[in-house]
DNA sequence: AAGTGGTCTAGACCACGTC
DNA sequence: ACGTGGTCTAGACCACTTC
């Protein structure tokens, strides 16, 4: 071990090392690999330079820690396809892959828009915008946050509307008649901030995925402008140009 | 500074401490902040601890360190926007940016595929596929890593015309009058890899976009099965849905 | 030579889980 | 009580940049 991969960077060649005897099989999946204290004298570094490897390794998705209790090969994780197509939603793809999700409103407020909403929504200088902050959990576990912004203009009176929330795009349909179509969309990758390690209870170094969207009316008016947090190691995006639906 | 956000993370602290001081202007965009040791004597705290502030501040692209010169608030980053659609490619939305690119081929071989690979591109037992290895720069900075698998059969002699390599779509249309339409797509966000880290030129803890992408011919037939490992701090996927390209 | 960030050692205390 | 991972301190050496 006392090569160089890279200069000065001994917690590297660890994580190639057990990467490794990972697809090697040697540390199997589930099961415990040995406590950073062993691999410390093990590797005959410090402790600091283990933990840096199983950091890597841990946001790399080969290992996880529990603990008190020890650190574990990941099994293959099932991501969730998150689809993106013009219209139809999450909800009909989840079904399929036989997953239960629901989800809860954290907060609505009626409030004027910033100047990137007024600018998204197309609004006049009086227009006020409805935003609802939306938590989406997938089999109990939560997965992304959702801020939408919608004008007061096209959905009054909103807020009798949400006692009971399931589904913000099943109000607009129910009680409104709208069917939002997706006018563009477009995906980021970065880091959780604190509110999103409290809500989505993830480690402040996984990824992140952040999406923009606008959807609009069959008039071409512009319903919501929504802003998705969603977490970036359990789910992936999937486009279908085969589907006409 | 000594009661607690979140248990026993003082770095996060100070992490949210220096995001406040950077958005209010104290910390001013461009310039040099203070040093890590200056910091450890301000909060009363040890380097470690301040490092691991700095370090997540560098993943969220607040900040960017130069080794021997001390560590910057940056400028407001522009994405590279990457576009998806069945149709069109990279080189036209990077035109309208203003930007220039160019791409070199690493590596091809002529070989039998994967399992995946040949599931993929719905090859017969016998068949075989070149496989190229290609890194695209914008603005001479390395952005994607493209691993490009096309069947031998439908792409005969393609090393012939490698000479001198601009791009493949090229290659495609003017030798094989071959125009390839995108199937479907995927986009993932994991951590790089060494392969990653030393061809892009980034460090360990940035993240990465990973698609995964089949284009077919008119007749439906596979014609490329891609994978590409692209900047996740430096670019974004974008969609337009009433663009009608 | 002095200052900076990058890496690493040695050792400590804590919270948590198992026994 | 003990082992585990999570956090932090104190101090060291290196590579690099500026003077």
């Amino acid at each position: 071990m006392k090569e160089k991969i890279l200069e000065n960077e001994q917690y590297m060649q660890i994580t190639e090392y057990i990467i490794e005897k990972i697809e090697d099989g040697e540390f199997k999946r589930g099961k415990q690999i040995l406590s950073e204290h062993k691999l410390s004298k093990m590797f005959e570094v410090n402790r600091y330079t283990v933990r840096k490897a199983i950091e890597r390794l841990k946001k790399l998705g080969y290992l996880y820690s529990l603990q008190g209790k020890g650190c574990y090969v990941s099994e293959k994780s099932t991501f969730i396809d998150y689809p993106v197509r013009s219209r139809g939603n999450f909800s009909d793809n989840l079904s399929k892959l036989g997953k239960e999700y629901n989800n809860k409103l954290l907060s609505w407020e009626l409030a004027d828009p910033s100047h990137k909403e007024k600018k998204k929504l197309e609004l006049e200088d009086d227009d006020q915008v409805y935003k609802l902050t939306i938590l989406r959990y997938v089999d109990d576990e939560p997965i992304a946050v959702y801020m939408t912004v919608l004008p007061e203009k096209l959905v009054p009176n909103l807020e009798v509307h949400l006692e009971n929330f399931t589904s913000l795009h099943k109000i607009l349909k129910e009680e409104y008649e709208y069917y939002p179509t997706c006018k563009n969309y477009s995906i980021e990758t970065t880091f959780p901030m604190l509110k999103d390690i409290l809500r989505l209870n993830i480690p402040a170094d996984f990824p992140l995925f952040i999406t923009n969207t606008i959807n609009i009316l069959n008039s071409g008016d512009p319903i919501e402008y929504t802003i998705v947090r969603i977490r970036g190691d359990r789910c992936k995006f999937y486009m279908d140009f085969t589907d006409k639906s």
